[in-house]
DNA sequence: GGGCCGATCAAG
DNA sequence: TTGATCGGCCCA
């Protein structure tokens, strides 16, 4: 066995700050549905009563109930109607924090995600967004729940090439978040063409 | 039970 | 810029 510099166990990164877990699981690779993804782009989000944004910020539901276990496992939701996004829970059971995993680059499986995804031209767009990744790797409901650090997993989260250093990491404020826009809790690979569009939220006026 | 709105995307 | 489209959550 070689004794390289290696990093601690994903799953006691993960389960720490939500901060820390965000950054950490930039350059790790996603891999579902015969696609695997470089994660480029991640989002944290802080439990209940600490974040508005967070879908645990009101307590425990149905829906949220995955972000109140323990960090490693999926929590995926079904959003306008139509898209799933993904997120990966972190901390220690009882604390609902989590990163959405927002964008990342294809790394192998480029065909798989091409058929899922038709009318992408760009190898670049093809997990370029929150539900552009889930489609192109072909998570969806079903992926609720799954232990993303289980080897037998069929949505897995492994190491990936390297780790990414800290000065590579760009943050900024987190995308369609109404409010905390102080908080820059988006993460992205700075430079990396697989980053998705920054959008603020804009409020619908109101008569 | 009713109404509102969203951690989005693709086309115009 | 806008429409698609529906589940979750709040309030009555």
């Amino acid at each position: 066995m070689g004794h390289a510099a290696r990093r601690p166990a994903l799953r006691s990164v993960l389960a720490g700050d939500v901060e820390d877990a965000a950054r950490s699981l930039l350059g790790r690779t996603l891999s579902a549905g015969g696609v695997t993804v470089r994660l480029t782009e991640v989002e944290a989000y802080a439990g209940t009563g600490e974040d508005p944004a967070s879908h645990a910020h009101r307590g425990q539901t149905t829906r949220n109930a995955i972000m109140f276990g323990p960090a490693g496992f999926a929590y995926v939701y079904f959003t306008y109607g139509m898209h799933w996004c993904m997120n990966v829970v972190t901390g220690t059971p009882g604390v609902a924090s989590a990163v959405l995993l927002r964008a990342g680059e294809v790394v192998s499986g480029v065909d798989a995600a091409r058929a899922r995804r038709p009318a992408v031209r760009r190898d670049v767009d093809l997990a370029r967004g929150p539900a552009r990744l889930c489609s192109a790797l072909g998570i969806d409901r079903s992926a609720y729940g799954l232990d993303l650090l289980d080897r037998a997993s069929p949505v897995r989260l492994s190491g990936g090439p390297s780790p990414v250093p800290p000065d590579a990491i760009a943050a900024g404020p987190r995308v369609g978040v109404t409010g905390a826009h102080d908080l820059e809790w988006r993460f992205w690979i700075a430079g990396d063409p697989t980053v998705s569009a920054y959008r603020r939220h804009v409020p619908k006026a109101r008569i």
